[in-house]
DNA sequence: CTCCAAAAGATAATAATTTCACAATATTTA
DNA sequence: TAAATATTGTGAAATTATTATCTTTTGGAG
């Protein structure tokens, strides 16, 4: 029982990742349902919170019982488009490039890693778990031909808002970003932006928050 | 004139970096005086949100004017701890560590990367940006004799908890995860876990979130 | 020197998010 | 078959976050 959602806050889009994290890893012991408050328990979200999340997009409980595990993964795999196909080029082949291209989360979420691209000419003809690096020269007719939804932006920061606006023209329709600099992009491009060390802050900030300074 | 805050949201938490990023690259323009309303338009929060938020801190503008670039920026590294020399590790010299321990972001907000470490008898030895890279078995002597502050945790999720336990036992104080699994920590360790993927999950629900499932 | 404009800081209003509490319902047990 | 129990789904209440508005201060123009 699915319902067409109106507009979903970011709040849930961030959570529903995390109870699916969890669900996929009890499905992987065979546990076949799970309650709000056993799924609170390992999350870290209230019960009622979990239960009015999953209400955004349906009914998928069972009273007295829980949630079958495997059909909430499963509609959560569906609200999300995990089974949706979705072409991937990644843009700067150095460390954090290559992580993600071996990041397991990709496949797992239906994106197919068509490329890596680089303007280092030693990097260049290489290929990455099994993903050719291209010359950025080439990031133009490689994204309209193999019509490449998503771009994932690993370049250095300096050269972020230029490599972006060639994407842009070239008809990219996401962009997840992993530079330092807040990109412009129009209105009908969805930016995902990366913070990564917006975390490192976090962290220290509760580390030392009650030191003298 | 600087306030001692009673609990900081995590929402404001999240956005300073932010504002920081943005009056760094200007103070690099030598910039010396910010509205407000200029900040907003430039991070895309609103203008009041702002100042709401420094105003938690204390009060560092200059009415008529705005606030100093260079105070600004200087207060936030006071705030966020990023002036007091913070020691750290990574665990697993993998990919991700690897690219981890490039990032300029670490000496930037105070931390001195000490080592890696990982399983790999071919990694150990070898040297990362400066670092080295130990075998695992000398975690705990390490962290205590280094008294390390943080570790980041890019070891694969199987063993993160267990990897966890033990740097636990040798009383590391922070731990900034990579991994896949909600870890368990006591509650005098702070955790601060990075869902690298959940970027990613919510790029595809937007993009794709009309479409017939 | 006075008035005007700019912009912070403070307060009030609104909106969003989360929690609370409970009715409804399915399951289990006696 | 009836009572007891578990647990969802949900409206209302509480809390938290954001925006709008107002007040005050400061600097500059005339």
């Amino acid at each position: 029982m699915r319902k067409t959602p109106p507009e979903i806050p970011d709040v849930i889009l961030n959570r529903l990742p995390l109870y699916y994290k969890h669900l996929k890893k009890i499905k992987n012991k065979n546990i076949e349902y799970i309650s709000s408050e056993e799924l609170a328990k390992h999350t870290g979200f209230s019960s009622s919170l979990i239960r009015k999340d999953l209400n955004y997009f349906g009914t998928f409980g069972k009273k007295s019982y829980g949630y079958d595990v495997s059909c909430l993964c499963r509609q959560i795999q569906l609200i999300m488009g995990m089974h949706i196909s979705k072409t991937l080029i990644i843009i700067g082949a150095g460390n954090m490039g290559q992580a993600l291209a071996f990041n397991s989360g990709l496949n797992e979420r239906g994106y197919k890693l068509k490329a890596l691209f680089d303007v280092k000419v030693d990097l260049i003809g290489k290929s990455i778990n099994g993903s050719p690096i291209l010359s950025t020269e080439e990031l133009i007719p490689f994204i309209k031909k193999e019509d490449i939804d998503i771009a994932i932006l690993t370049v250095p920061s300096e050269v972020a808002q230029e490599i972006t606006d060639i994407i842009i023209r070239a008809n990219i329709k996401g962009i997840w970003d992993f530079t330092e600099i807040p990109l412009k992009v129009p209105d009908h491009v969805f930016l995902e932006e990366q913070h990564i060390n917006e975390g490192l802050c976090k962290l220290s900030y509760k580390l030392f928050q009650n030191h003298p300074y």
